[in-house]
DNA sequence: CGCTGCGTTGAGCTTCTTCAACGATCGTGG
DNA sequence: CCACGATCGTTGAAGAAGCTCAACGCAGCG
């Protein structure tokens, strides 16, 4: 498909015209990263940003003895490492190829170019930002007023109204990685999985794990820390 | 002082000419808050934003329990409630007067009109929310890679940068204010600082930090959870 | 003077992490 | 085709960090 095509389907750029999208893409810089690949570094001058085309790219600060934390898992349409572009800082966090991933660059100046001669531009990345925040300040209170079990709950809700609100939900990422998407490691994860399942509040079998008690799901991902009848026997 | 005087101080609104900033002031709704009133809370609509003229805004989420973690403190020039607006959802946190405040309120249409006409306002918005994410970046970062010590070293670094590079720094909020922006409680909070006083890091007089050991401090600020050589006793 | 808010300290306990071991699965190369 | 290694998930035991609950001192203020 044509890169132009492609833009095409890129929120961010929904709000440009044929011609203007005609002048992005000519610009823009089509990479592809295999699995695993860095793309970028923290502390990284960010010269651009980045859009996932194809693939799952992941988003994520790593602590000296190597623990990660994923921030964010990105998919195709999907903007990147602008918070470096537009606050003049370099890049906060590494980014690595989640899958085989394409990505196109875009370069500070063309980008800053476009924003000037269409507002809209503009609109669409305050919102995509705003919604980022969003995310990110549940994902504080999350860390810093909840316990596991009840991140996993929420997040155990929020992926099967993402799947269209099916009960049995299937993982697409690895335990181990969503351990490091919630805030804690693989075992803690395998550990509080297991007293759910034993709760009778989900059945899990390899990555899909079927919701059994939503009601019970939904008391346990919204509740304070110390919650007394989530029993650990 | 007028409020087109004030619109001037504000770093939003810098890149506006002085007609712009009139026809914005008749706009503007001009509020005081008693320290300790609530501006908003999470989940109201949000049909415009806000900034401070006076005075600091505090915005914090809190769990059932009570517990409260502060995502951010504001002073004057600073905007908040923004995600909102352009997010299209609701506030995501609750926002209230940390002191005797005033703040401007920018009804959404009036603000919508005035960035479709100036896209300088649209790219300044762009910069402090992606100054916000970083920010959140690092919180989410400390939350989940760094003990409570650590946090407590880098805010001490920060404040003492902030404060000129000073090594007597002032606390301008109550140590258990403190201790919920770090994401912990007063009593965790005193012990962790009395501990740093007993290793020789700091001096610690009421509101007042004396910073002894600088690369102490820097050291800690960056170290990995279980970290050996700060020693508990 | 007593009240209230704040900070501190102690004791006990819960949650989570660390460290270690083990089973299962999968892809690769012999 | 099987063996091997690597990755991943799980489980156990032990320990650490931080939280809860409670008590107390202190300062500011009505």
């Amino acid at each position: 498909m044509s890169i132009v095509k492609l833009l095409e389907t890129i929120p961010l750029f929904s709000g440009l015209s044929e011609p203007e999208r005609r002048e992005l893409a000519v610009i823009v810089r089509d990479r592809t990263f295999e699995r695993g690949r860095t793309i970028f570094t923290e502390g990284e001058e960010g010269n651009g940003f980045y859009v996932v085309v194809a693939g799952r790219v992941k988003v994520y600060k790593i602590s000296p003895d190597g623990k990660e934390q994923i921030l964010h898992l990105l998919g195709p349409g999907e903007p990147f490492g602008e918070v470096a572009l537009f606050s003049g800082r370099s890049f906060p966090a590494f980014a690595e190829a989640f899958e085989d991933s394409r990505v196109f660059f875009i370069p500070r100046e063309a980008f800053a170019a476009q924003v000037r001669a269409h507002p809209a531009l503009a609109l669409n990345m305050l919102a995509t930002l705003s919604i980022r925040l969003h995310q990110f300040a549940s994902m504080i209170e999350g860390l810093s007023l909840k316990e596991v079990s009840s991140r996993l709950a929420g997040y155990i809700l929020s992926e099967s109204f993402r799947q269209g609100g099916a009960a049995r939900i299937e993982l697409d990422l690895a335990k181990g990685q969503l351990a490091s998407l919630l805030g804690t490691i693989p075992e803690t994860l395998s550990r509080t999985l297991t007293r759910m399942v034993r709760q009778g509040l989900v059945r899990s079998d390899g990555p899909f794990i079927e919701i059994e008690d939503r009601e019970g799901l939904e008391q346990l991902a919204s509740a304070e820390r110390r919650l007394s009848d989530f029993p650990r026997e």
